[in-house]
RNA sequence: GGGGCAGUGGCGGAAUUGGCAUACGCAGCAGACUUAAAAUCUGCCAGGGAAACCUAUGUGGGUUCGAGUCCCACCUGCCCCA
């Protein structure tokens, strides 16, 4: 009782919303993807940046993960034992402000975000072993966050100061100085100008890893992370120097440049300096006081911008030039800030734009000390309009004078040092990383406060310091923890007597620093990690994720397992060897996707649509990943009719074809093709150029088509270049391809076989086209023998009709023969 | 201001080592099938020209037998630092 055609291939349609989750739940019920460590295959661990449960997965989740799981597969097809893990970000802030707004638990929101999640991470059909799943606020993960903390406090790496910070007044929290943006400095969350807070903080000493960490020499990152995290730590070379006051009180500077020494005609004191106040004569006295109150409220907003014009106020002092033991006026201005450098600067208006403007500003002396190597004659300082900044020959400057730029810097070190004056240093722009949080949804600080033996850490076995359910909320700037009628209140750990605990809460990135280690053994009890698994899958292969976390995350990130590897728990330098980064999807109006746009693409609608396969496909193949591009809605049609087509050719294979009109040709040129496809696809996924991975498979899948109507159908070729195309297809779309890699009667699963074997020899073309070229422009393609020789491709080259006509009878004085390219001749 | 990255058809993009520019797809156009539409299939598709050919990879130079690719300057956009 066979039907018509068309009946048949209505009955075999390829509805992805039915072969998707029946798949998904097989590999599931199978354990199709469970990672488990066995020495004798090689491992590869690949690492995914975990998501926060916002509640809603978007567009550029799936545009950051599914290539990545297409390359973890490819890796697995390749024969390596493969962990690809997914995990959550869970703490912070967006789950207190629904508290706050909408009063829900920041705890049930979170898991209930995260259920969400979940499914919807399913529906992508990715190969993460859900096994080792670990989530961040679990306080079985929070518990050995804490634990990292004691032992970096065991081993003088944290501390805790007062000092003034950078604190939102919106989110009601201080910031690490890489949430702050922009000229205006505001939070990087909510966009809100920050204010300075002077409060007790921890911090991390990351700054003892500044030099290691512009170390790149193990990774393989890219070039432009690399720079981004250069700049963020700010090395820069100079000497400090010190200055003296009358009363004999050091003022440090650093400067990047010695040789300017003898061109300070004033020193300028960040207002926060201490030596503000000391220095200031009495009539003076309220015009500073005035000043520095006024600066300290601002600094917040606008110190740091360039434009703004600059202030500042003489304080009456006066200090010591120690090179030439001059006397020179001691300014407070904001221009100079605390945080950078030792928070004073020596003022060389004639070789600095900011100390120019300054003392134009304020008829201060210009003082010209180097001659550019563009000035015929010394600047008059005077008259001058710019500052010079370029090296040069030094001038008026004492025993250095006429050192010539090339000599000036490093004499002049020298002469400082041999006269005691000032040293070489270094200086970094990178600070301590401020970790306290004033807020509740985070993980609890594990120390406490004891009247008479104060600062204590935690016990050990103790830990963990759990949060407290009950809350109450009330946006002070002061941890909620606070107000716990009862939660703070604990033993002393060394005399046993009252204490308080520490209320701030730590900063997230302190949870992403480290979660790769957890995901080795998520319910391991008895460390941060199981040794053996340590052992095996450490350090990360591959980490892909977002270009923005180039200096916050992934510098913390690095910093971490440097600073457990010197606590020594481990012995790598890196967390991961290599690094890649995605790009952006826009709106299809080319802007940043956001609700109030109202331009965002909601995936969970597209695989309704589409099937994730479709999506999957797509995401690989619209752009270039490490690029991004607008979203384009038509775009995705054009994958989803060519899985249509792959789907019809695979039922079209499967009707007898009569054999006997086959073109050998045909055969060979399939062939072919099928070996040239496997090449491409492996080199691309090796270098995550995913969408030429897409357009290889097309071509295959054309190529296999015009194989159909040329009746190649039952051809072993045909059999086998099929099947090589949907092993080609399993790493980017998994249901499709293991779907028909049954229907065909193979072996249960296609993500268990083995990545296809290339064959050089028939990579290789027989024929090829040889342009033949006059004066570099093409005048003639030839169908040629690809083994022909040099000699042959330039006689027959040469006898073209319309080569001898472009020669117009005259004499080739070269002829270059490129083997298998061209000939291009010149006369 | 300093540094970095990018600029290729109407659109997304391809060109792996300096060697056929525009693969693959979208959109568009024409045709086949259909009562019709959808779907599917076939063909065309950088610009100019009847053709031979000419002109095109942001602009202008340079190196080279040959440049999207290398070098210099500039323009535009994005990012980082100030």
């Amino acid at each position: 009782m066979l039907g018509t055609r068309k009946e048949f291939m209505e009955r075999t349609k390829y509805i992805p919303q039915e072969i998707e989750p029946r798949w998904q739940q097989r590999w599931d019920e199978d354990q199709l993807y469970r990672a488990l460590v066995d020495q004798s295959k090689e491992k590869y661990y690949s690492l995914t940046m975990l998501p926060y449960p916002s509640g809603d997965l978007h567009i550029g989740h799936w545009y950051a993960m599914t290539p990545s799981d297409a390359r973890a597969r490819y890796m697995r097809m390749q024969g390596y034992n493969v962990m690809f893990p997914i995990g959550f970000d869970a703490f912070g802030l967006p789950a207190e402000n629904a508290a706050i707004k909408r009063n829900v638990h920041p705890k049930e929101w979170t898991y209930k975000n995260i259920d969400n999640m979940r499914k919807q991470l399913r529906t992508m059909g990715a190969m993460w072993d859900w096994e080792r799943e670990a989530v961040s606020c679990d306080p079985s993960y929070y518990r050995w966050s804490q634990w990292f903390f004691l032992q970096l406090y065991k081993n003088d790496m944290v501390y805790r100061k007062h000092s003034p910070v950078d604190y939102c007044p919106n989110c009601n929290t201080t910031l690490a100085r890489e949430q702050v943006w922009g000229d205006d400095r505001h939070c990087e969350r909510c966009s809100t100008p920050v204010i300075k807070k002077d409060l007790e903080q921890w911090f991390f000493k990351i700054t003892d890893y500044s030099e290691e960490l512009l170390d790149y020499s193990l990774i393989d990152w890219p070039d432009r992370v690399k720079l981004l995290q250069t700049n963020w730590v700010g090395r820069s070379e100079g000497a400090h120097v010190d200055f003296y006051t009358e009363d004999s009180q050091v003022i440090e500077v650093f400067t990047t440049r010695p040789d300017t020494l003898w061109g300070a005609t004033f020193m300028v004191l960040a207002p926060e300096h201490h030596l503000v106040e000391s220095l200031t004569t009495k009539d003076k006295r309220s015009e500073v006081q005035t000043y520095v109150e006024n600066a300290v409220r601002q600094t917040d907003v606008q110190r740091e911008s360039a434009n703004r014009v600059k202030t500042g106020v003489f304080t009456g002092g006066y200090a010591i030039n120690p090179v030439n033991k001059e006397l020179i006026p001691v300014w407070v201005a904001d221009y100079v800030l605390m945080t950078y450098g030792t928070g004073a600067i020596m003022a060389v208006p004639a070789h600095d734009e900011r100390d120019f403007e300054f003392a134009r500003k304020y008829e201060i002396e210009v003082r010209p000390v180097i001659q550019g190597p563009e000035e015929s004659t010394p600047p008059d300082g005077a008259s001058m309009k710019e500052p010079t900044l370029v090296l040069g020959k030094m001038i008026n400057s004492g025993p250095m004078t006429n050192t010539p730029a090339s000599e000036s810097i490093e004499k002049t070190l020298a002469w400082l040092e041999s006269e005691d004056i000032g040293k070489r240093a270094v200086n970094y722009r990178l600070h301590d990383w401020l970790i306290s949080r004033q807020r509740y949804w985070g993980t609890p600080i594990p120390m406490t406060y004891c009247d008479k033996c104060g600062v204590q850490p935690v016990a050990e076995d103790q830990l963990p310091v759990l949060l407290p359910d009950e809350i109450e909320w009330r946006p002070t700037g002061e941890s909620p923890l606070k107000y716990h009628p009862t939660w703070k209140k604990t033993t002393c750990p060394e005399c046993g007597g009252d204490a308080t605990r520490e209320t701030d809460t730590m900063d997230t990135f302190m949870c992403s620093a480290w979660y790769q280690y957890r995901y080795l053994s998520p319910e391991y009890d008895s460390g941060p990690w199981d040794k053996e698994e340590l052992d095996y899958w450490m350090p990360v292969d591959t980490y892909t994720g977002g270009i923005e976390h180039a200096t916050m995350h992934l510098i913390y990130f690095r910093y971490f397992t440097k600073a457990l590897r010197d606590i020594g728990l481990f012995e790598y330098d890196e967390p991961v060897m290599k690094l890649r980064n995605q790009g952006v999807i826009l709106g299809e109006d080319s802007e940043k996707m956001s609700k109030s746009r109202g331009n965002v693409i909601a995936p969970d609608s597209l695989v309704n649509k589409y099937g994730a396969d479709a999506v999957r496909a797509y995401l690989m193949f619209f752009a270039r990943w490490d690029q991004g591009a607008p979203w384009s809605g038509s775009g995705i049609e054009g994958v989803s009719r060519w899985l249509q087509r792959v789907w019809r050719i695979v039922m079209e294979s499967l009707d007898d074809r009569d054999v006997s009109e086959i073109d050998q040709r045909d055969v060979r040129d399939l062939h072919r093709k099928v070996h040239q496809t496997i090449k491409q696809i492996s080199h691309d996924m090796e270098h995550f150029q995913f969408n030429t991975v897409i357009s290889a498979l097309m071509e295959l899948t054309n190529a296999l088509s015009k194989a159909v109507s040329d009746n190649l159908t039952n051809t072993e070729v045909f059999d086998h270049g099929l099947k090589t195309l949907l092993k080609l297809m399993a790493p980017v779309t998994p249901h499709i391809s293991e779907e028909l890699w049954s229907k065909l009667n193979n072996p249960y699963s296609i993500h268990q076989q083995s990545w296809p074997e290339i064959d050089n020899e028939a990579v290789l073309e027989e024929e090829i086209t040889l342009i033949v070229q006059v004066n570099g422009k093409v005048r003639e393609r030839l169908i040629v023998p690809a083994n022909i020789d040099a000699k042959n491709a330039k006689s027959q080259a040469l006898s073209s009709e319309n080569v001898q006509r472009h020669l117009d009878g005259k004499e080739p004085q070269k002829v270059i023969y490129v083997p298998g390219r061209l000939v291009n001749i010149v006369v």
